[in-house]
DNA sequence: ACATGTGTTGAA
DNA sequence: TCAACACATGTG
């Protein structure tokens, strides 16, 4: 058991090495020189008296008495996080402030939380407010509050991104023939791009992340950037797959939405027209039929095994998963 | 007395 | 926004 430390590995699946710096899910860069300006000078001898040693995490800072303290700012002020023994708690205490304060622009220490990889830690963070988690980190509470807190959809409290995150609806798009084509590309009408998607300047492009339908909904990357020479808009790389996956044709649609509050999670989904399709037609009414809040996310999930059995469709391995998934 | 967290500042 | 640093305040 752990005495000390209060967020920590049973926390989360983090447990990597030392990554450097993280971004959320629609930014793909990050990493910011990692131990270059660390392990090496205030090593012991004469550090021991005065300089402290400075932290090679983000929002932490080191104490007098050999600790670590977790802050974090905001509106121009600092919210204490508390102190920890360890330096790598203290990054954790920020990163979890910096993903409730900040939501998808958080810069973490760590891999952030995120719906795919563990959903139920993320819904306890994003429901309590701002002033709870700090006060939760500050008295090493967290981790036991997380671990009392009801698994998933209670009837107490409603889910919060069990199902449905509140999400708003951003714009929806029939794709076109060439959408859908070789072009391996979609092209996202500028008036929506512009309003929902701006692009920074000179950036050439940026991954955006996609989650599809409601919790462990299957995460789709795309490329985003604007191409002068036909000045549209597009996601390209990441697209075709999309496109293959989900046995889009002309005419379908597909939606675009974000998550309300400080999450800003963008979604997509497919939402296909009646009528012919194919041999995917039958997924498609399949997912439909069984629930329709979550039909994108059953559909994702069919995939899944459907990649594995290539042509060899099996009916009632895919009502096994859907039912479960239920 | 010692640990914690704030005041403040300079840099980015 | 951020961390370094000094030190006022809290706490056992």
């Amino acid at each position: 058991m752990e005495t000390t430390s209060c967020i920590d590995s049973s926390s989360t699946t983090i447990d990597l090495p030392s990554p450097p710096l993280q971004r959320m899910s629609s930014g793909v860069s990050a990493v910011t020189s990692p131990g270059a300006t660390t392990i090496s000078s205030e090593h012991s001898t004469e550090a021991e008296s005065k300089k402290l040693p400075s932290s090679q995490y983000k929002g932490v800072v080191p104490q007098p008495n050999g600790r670590w303290g977790a802050q974090i700012y905001e509106k121009h002020r600092r919210v204490w996080l508390g102190t920890f023994n360890l330096e790598q708690d203290a990054a954790r205490a920020y990163d979890l402030a910096a993903q409730r304060f900040r939501g998808r622009d958080a810069i973490t220490n760590f891999p952030p939380l995120s719906l795919s990889s563990d959903p139920h830690q993320l819904s306890f963070l994003l429901s309590r407010s701002k002033a709870e988690v700090v006060d939760m980190l500050r008295k090493h509470t967290y981790l036991d509050e997380l671990r009392h807190s009801p698994p998933l959809s209670s009837p107490n409290h409603p889910p919060i991104l069990s199902t449905k995150p509140a999400r708003e609806h951003l714009f929806d798009k029939a794709v076109t023939p060439s959408d859908v084509g070789k072009l391996n590309r979609l092209v996202i009408p500028k008036q929506h791009a512009e309003k929902h998607f701006p692009l920074s300047d000179g950036a050439k492009g940026v991954l955006l992340n996609f989650e599809e339908g409601g919790a462990g909904g299957k995460v789709w990357r795309f490329r985003y950037s604007y191409w002068n020479s036909s000045q549209s808009y597009v996601l390209t790389k990441g697209w075709s797959r999309f496109v293959k996956e989900k046995g889009l044709v002309a005419g379908d649609l597909v939606g675009f939405y974000r998550s309300k509050g400080e999450e800003r999670q963008l979604y997509i989904e497919c939402k296909p027209r009646s009528g012919e399709g194919g041999g995917v037609q039958m997924l498609r009414l399949f997912g439909v039929n069984i629930v329709k809040a979550s039909a994108a996310a059953v559909v994702g999930s069919l995939n899944l095994n459907r990649k594995r059995s290539l042509e060899g469709i099996e009916v009632g391995l895919f009502k096994k998963q859907c039912v479960g998934g239920l």
